[in-house]
DNA sequence: ATAGGGTTAG
């Protein structure tokens, strides 16, 4: 038998003896690296708890600092081993709390054990537990808790220690409290680089720039890091050429140099610039990383150059970094804006987690590229709809004139409870102008001051238009009064609503303001005021303003112009002139051009000149409807029925279908749309008693209908009928019944009103005391006692 | 006796 003595010696030989061999081969510093799976570390594990060498406090700080260090071993494991531990030390606390923020990534644990730590036993913390506990801080973000840990820091006598000191005032900068974080660094005894960068990187992040300089400027070394702090500083707040100072003056340069004055650039919209550096960066052979690359592909999708964007993209892939999701969602944005939506697809189809801005993008994409359907899709199946969605949504409606759906989907939007922004604003506010919506477009207007939302050029402009269209031109004047900048387009928007409401003088008048306000006008400002003396047959001032577009403004005038100056001479008779300016023209006549001498020939009743210009307009344009109209109404006039039939046969052999007159009454915030002879109204019996009152009335005032223009060829009482049929009249007859005095009938018409419908809209205005008001696909006619705002000129 | 800690930037 052997005495226990020596069993006890025999078996602290053995421990002695495992230890040193487990200890030197396994835990040893240089040999942890070999344990590379979870059965690897399994073994020790099992071996340390068999023999109870896990009791050895610093064998267990081994074996935990270890398996948190590992990632093929989960946290639990190494929370399960910390469980079991009788006596952790103060370095097993710190590494279980570090591995709380940093493995799991919640540092409300690390602060809970923080207090199991305070009270337990043999174990206090340390200079290392405080910066561990801080940074803890700064990830919740709670500068509450940072003072607390900080008295605890100062209670203890840590705070001699150099990276507390850096920690704490990383965590006061980052919330925000320079005051508190400077306080820290000039109450220092010892500062090191770490703090310099420290206390320049928070005022970086404050951007604050006298701060980061006065900092940068006293720093015993101005490290790289410490300048390319100053770059981004200095390229957050404009500063460009101060930026790109820093960087030339940097000796030894390396790659966040070089990408923080790319995004300096980008940032700054210096696209090309940004470019430039970044194959600059490649040439010098300096290593890139997705995040440069996300800034030059970004530059490329502001430049639109698809070509150097792919470029990238192809370096990308050979640098391996093509899967990162920044990177993704910036190729989306370049494809989808540049308009290779199937690139764009393609990288969306197969993209994980990628961002909103993927979403918007390609929503855009495929509107920018005309697929409304897609689109819709897209945005009906996306997870989460921002302001940029909806917007984007409403404004590819608009800019697709399907401009209801934009109205419907702003309303849902409404309903949604997103705020909309100025884009979706602009959008829904162009679409009320196009479906003379004028009710809505108010109630835009509304929201717009109740909100306060700020009217900057475009918002204002748009909402001057929309104004101007629907007629209601002191609206639209107190609109431009009130904004504080103003553009070409405000001023244009001006001009030519006065001129389309039939204030011609002020128009011209408008347009000698915006020259004394030093605004340059452009080629559109000289179609409104052309448009202005078109209106009012201002011959002499339309040579004038004509001649000063290249004498005095440096324009070319375009095919436009000429169109309109054509239409000018040849309305007031001068058609041998207008023929000529259409000879001289140095461009190619455009269809419009002919079709304006056309329509004049037609007024002057020059039927030589109108059958040998409707022939050529028909050759150059055979499926256009209005000229074969018009040439056959030429025809009509003279009872020429043959050339009609051939006309009509022309047409028929094109496909060409005329064009059906419609009009649009809102009434109560319903459009209503009538249709020539279309009787297919809810209300078409009141309509119809209506029409017969009208008839009446009217046949009083001695009204007797311009048949002439009908250019079909049956009896008179059938002309009369479908005369009477026009859509505005039916308009007019359902806005009657409808529309209490004094608010006008407001009636918007796809084509130009008819020389009996304006006569009838007069004589209505009169018979039944009403303003009315018809917007025309040319202009305004606004009817009042019995006359035209138009002065019978249109 | 011993291991471990902090900052910044595109």
């Amino acid at each position: 038998m052997y005495s226990s003595s020596i069993i006890k010696k025999s078996c602290l030989n053995l421990k002695s003896t495992l230890r040193q061999t487990i200890n030197l081969s396994i835990l040893d510093t240089h040999l942890l690296p070999q344990c590379q799976s979870i059965n690897q570390f399994n073994q020790i594990l099992s071996q340390m708890l068999l023999t109870g060498f896990i009791k050895d406090t610093f064998a267990a700080s081994r074996l935990i600092n270890l398996s948190t260090h590992s990632t093929f071993i989960p946290f639990h494991y190494s929370l399960q081993i910390f469980n079991i531990l009788h006596n952790p030390n103060g370095f097993i606390w710190n590494t279980i709390m570090r591995s709380h923020l940093e493995r799991q990534n919640s540092p409300h644990h690390s602060l809970y054990l923080y207090r199991l730590f305070l009270v337990s036993c043999n174990a206090f913390p340390d200079n290392y537990t405080y910066p561990i506990l801080l940074r803890c801080c700064v990830a919740r973000s709670s500068e509450f808790e940072g003072r607390e840990i900080h008295c605890h820091v100062v209670k203890l006598g840590f705070d001699l220690d150099v990276y507390v000191r850096n920690t704490l005032m990383n965590l006061y900068a980052v919330c925000g409290n320079m005051v508190s974080a400077r306080k820290v660094f000039d109450e220092s005894p010892v500062l090191d680089s770490v703090s310099w960068n420290t206390i320049l990187g928070g005022y970086v992040q404050m951007g604050d720039v006298k701060g980061a300089e006065f900092v940068y400027s006293r720093m015993p070394e101005q490290s790289t890091i410490a300048s390319n702090s100053m770059i981004v500083i200095f390229g957050r707040t404009g500063c460009v050429a101060r930026a790109r100072q820093v960087f030339d003056e940097i000796q030894r340069k390396d790659m966040v140099s070089w990408s923080a004055l790319v995004s300096c650039y980008e940032q700054n919209d210096m696209y090309e610039e940004a470019l430039v550096l970044f194959v600059d960066m490649n040439a010098n052979g300096i290593m890139v990383d997705e995040v440069v690359v996300v800034s030059a592909i970004s530059a490329c999708t502001h430049l639109s150059i698809i070509k150097a964007g792919m470029t990238i993209h192809a370096l990308a892939v050979k640098t391996g970094i093509e899967a990162y999701v920044s990177l993704q969602n910036a190729l989306i944005h370049l494809y989808s804006s540049c308009g290779r939506i199937m690139d764009a697809q393609k990288l969306f189809n197969d993209g994980f987690l990628l961002d909103q801005i993927s979403w918007n993008s390609m929503i855009s994409g495929y509107l920018r590229c005309g697929s409304i359907e897609d689109a819709k899709t897209l945005f009906y199946s996306m997870p989460e709809k921002d302001v940029v969605s909806w917007s984007a949504m409403i404004s590819g409606y608009a800019q697709y004139e399907r401009f209801s759906e934009a109205v419907a989907l702003f309303h849902e939007m409404q309903l949604h409870g997103i705020r909309p922004d100025v884009t979706a604003l602009v959008s829904v506010i162009s679409a009320c102008t196009h479906l003379a919506a004028l009710d809505l477009g108010k109630w835009v207007h509304a929201y717009i001051s109740k909100n306060k939302i700020q009217v900057n050029i475009i918002l204002g402009t748009t909402l001057i238009d929309m104004y101007m269209k629907c007629g209601c031109v002191e609206n639209a004047l107190e609109v431009f009064y009130a904004m504080e900048q103003k553009g070409v387009s405000t001023w244009n928007a001006l001009i030519i609503g006065l001129a389309m409401n039939g204030l011609i003088e002020k128009s011209l008048h408008m347009f000698a303001d915006m020259k004394k306000s030093g605004t340059l006008p452009n080629e559109i400002t000289f179609m409104g005021v052309l448009g202005a003396c078109r209106h009012m047959g201002l011959v002499d001032e339309g040579r004038h303003y004509f001649s000063s577009m290249t004498v005095e403004h440096k324009i070319e005038p375009n095919v436009k112009h000429y169109g309109c100056m054509v239409d000018l001479l040849g309305r007031a008779g001068f058609l041998k002139e207008a023929e000529e300016l259409i000879e001289s023209m140095p461009m190619a006549p455009d269809v419009a051009t002919w079709g304006a001498l056309l329509g004049a020939c037609r007024k002057h009743q020059n039927n030589e000149m109108g059958e040998r210009v409707g022939r050529k307009l028909i050759q150059l344009q055979p499926d256009h409807d209005g000229f074969h109209v018009l040439l056959s109404n030429i025809y009509a006039s003279k009872g020429n029925w043959g050339d009609v039939l051939e006309i009509r046969g022309i047409m028929a052999q094109h496909g060409v279908v005329k064009t059906p007159g419609c009009s649009m009454i809102e009434a109560n915030g319903v459009v209503h749309e009538f249709l020539a002879g279309d009787m297919t109204h809810p209300q078409k019996n009141d309509i119809e008693r209506m029409l017969d009152v009208v008839a009446e009335k009217l046949k009083i005032e001695g009204y007797a209908p311009t048949t002439s223009e009908v250019s079909l060829d049956i009896d008179e009482e059938e002309k009369e009928s479908a005369l009477f049929r026009h859509s505005e009249k039916l308009a007019v007859a359902f806005g009657l019944i409808i529309i209490a005095p004094p608010t006008p009938i407001r009636i918007m018409k796809n084509l130009r009103i008819c020389n009996d419908c304006h006569i009838v809209m007069k004589l209505i205005s009169k018979a039944f005391d009403r303003e009315i008001v018809v917007r025309d696909r040319h202009r305004f006619h606004h009817f009042k006692h019995g006359s035209c705002s138009c002065m019978d000129f249109w």
